[in-house]
DNA sequence: GCTCGAGCGGAAAACGTTTGCTAAAGAGCC
DNA sequence: GGCTCTTTAGCAAACGTTTTCCGCTCGAGC
């Protein structure tokens, strides 16, 4: 089933055949007509494997995330690999699940399957580990979380303008205490997702000192809404660093009775798709995954392909937007008690009514 | 970088580096120390491509999903990544979106990058091309869509046992008018579901064709109870097809204003991560997606190292079983009136309070 | 001092492609 | 009819490994 049964049966050299297959006109139409026949009866498909090994491309990107199983990053894995079919390429999909073993792993296994080209979207990667696929000349793409070195393509993201929005927001809801729950501490874009927070509140004369951090997860949120509501005066709004983390606090809101919007209201970040479905809707900070995984792809495409080194078309900005939904109101009248007194938890079990 | 490389370097032979790295004992564990030292200092990475050239195995699984954005996959996707890292495998993961263009493709790649197995999590794939791969070999495993073709591993799921749970868990909940709101059509696995329901009904003599059919996102689920809640008798609890579906339920029956699980109660299936976080926590037929994969993956290591073909090993079944939570309970008093009446919808708009 | 065997390392073929170079054949021109 | 030029197809090297087979060296046994 090889090129060589191919070529034997067709009874032309093996250098006919692989021009045919790859579509190169030099070759006389009836011939190739005839091939082609060949090819189909015999159902060949070249491989790839072997081609690599001479052409010194492999046609393959490698794609390392931080999890899989959080909700965003699917959504990315997803216009990544359309991307890659339309391409004629493959993806190799890592996930490092935070562990650093993982991580090298990773991207060991990425080198020596000889990718073309590599996409990090996770967090804490050891400079080293990065050094060794800059020795290898591998094009690299970082998303957010990349070291400020020229040459590498990372792609930005301006959290500010959507934060400032949700922040902005809340004020004219006249809300005054609003807690932010921060990402994991290690996480660079959680940094600067915080960072942006601080910046709006001071902005508008309000304190941004009101934070609690989670682990962009919703177990994160759950311990985070706990935390808040154990203060002494709990905040009337919570902006949340993605949107696992809000869905947290919806969740642990449910379980302490505090409705929402009404007793409180919360914004998430990144528009997953699930933030139209929650309950409430879920009023979040929009990030387009879809935009990031085109442009990271293509920044990958352009540099394999044009073999570009320019490091001034490496920067790319995305912008970020506030989109209303239902999880946001007016700040409650302050009470005569404190707040958190005539929050009374509901009990955990299975209620039976009547 | 290369082998030849490392060879001259060390003034050894390329067959003394490759027996080194592979850890072949037979070489001089002195000379062996020589080689090492100088893979580690110029960072030598062995070419897997060239490798699996001429070892005619490639290390890597394919997994062909149908969606990866729906939340159920990722979670397989990330134990069957854990089980490559651990064995040495690569995964090579490819998203149907129910598109026969996409799975054609998906074949065809799979073929041409000579990976070692496919594991399939799709349906709808022609019989055709699952001869292909058939053709040449390659071990399949199909989760739950396959075609009863002895020789091929299925991984069998026992959905009557978790069913009739549910169903029996909701009449005792006294509800007779119970809803099922099913997969796709083409769906196989979606087709034994409500098999399985049926069944279950018929076995307490209640009437099973209170059946719409969604297509296992949120998105059915919502336009599933829309339907239901316009019929003169709607029912009074909904057993779905997927947890995806229940959370669109979820939501609808929010926007409806139905209290859940007071008005309505509803049962999902998978449980997935998700579920315990939803408004309020899902009750749920639980199957472990660990377990479904880590059968999908072993099957396949077990089919390429042992190259055993026993059919009868090929049987593996998967049991499934209800977990309770808080969306279930007992069924409502009927009231005078048709119950629809006193359902008022909310306002769509941003409520604000006060 | 010779033979034999064990242990170890190297030469080279093989895996399945692509492609630069060369050669054959035909077309066009005088 | 002979020449050049163009088109088309084949030969063989190269890509980076693994592994079989073979030969060398050294020590033991006589």
């Amino acid at each position: 089933m090889d090129i060589r049964g191919i070529a034997r049966r067709a009874k032309v050299s093996t250098a006919t055949v692989s021009r045919v297959v790859n579509r190169i006109p030099t070759v006389d139409p009836q011939l190739a007509k005839r091939v082609w026949k060949v090819v189909d009866e015999l159902g060949y498909y070249p491989n790839t494997q072997a081609r690599a090994l001479v052409l010194g491309r492999s046609r393959i990107f490698g794609l390392i995330v931080s999890e899989i199983t959080n909700p965003f990053f699917p959504e990315i894995v997803q216009t990544f690999e359309d991307l890659a079919v339309k391409n004629n390429y493959e993806i190799l999909l890592t996930s490092t699940v935070h562990d650093p073993k993982r991580m090298e792993s990773s991207v060991r296994r990425m080198i020596e399957r000889r990718v073309d080209g590599v996409a990090i979207l996770t967090f804490g990667m050891e400079e080293s580990l990065i050094e060794h696929l800059r020795d290898r000349k591998v094009p690299l793409v970082f998303v957010d979380v990349g070291p400020d070195v020229p040459g590498i393509a990372n792609i930005r993201i301006n959290y500010l303008n959507g934060i400032r929005q949700a922040v902005q927001h809340l004020a004219a809801l006249r809300h005054t205490r609003i807690a932010f729950i921060a990402g994991p501490q290690r996480l660079k874009s959680a940094g600067a997702r915080r960072e942006a927070f601080e910046a709006s509140m001071k902005e508008i004369g309000l304190s941004p000192d009101l934070i609690v951090v989670g682990d962009h997860r919703m177990e994160g949120g759950m311990n985070a809404l706990l935390a808040l509501n154990k203060l002494n005066d709990p905040p009337t709004a919570v902006l949340c660093s993605n949107d696992m983390t809000a869905i947290g606090v919806l969740r642990e809101a449910y379980e302490q009775n505090i409705k929402i919007p009404e007793d409180l209201s919360v914004v998430g970040f990144d528009n997953i798709h699930l933030a139209e479905f929650t309950i409430p809707p879920l009023t979040t900070v929009q990030m387009s995954q879809h935009d990031l995984a085109k442009i990271a792809f293509n920044a990958l495409l352009h540099e394999v392909e044009d073999g570009s080194t320019s490091p001034e078309r490496h920067n790319y900005e995305l912008v970020t937007g506030l989109v209303l939904r239902r999880s946001t109101a007016l700040a409650p009248k302050k009470l005569a008690a404190t707040p958190a007194t005539n929050r009374v938890a509901k009990s955990r079990k299975t209620p039976v009514p009547q």
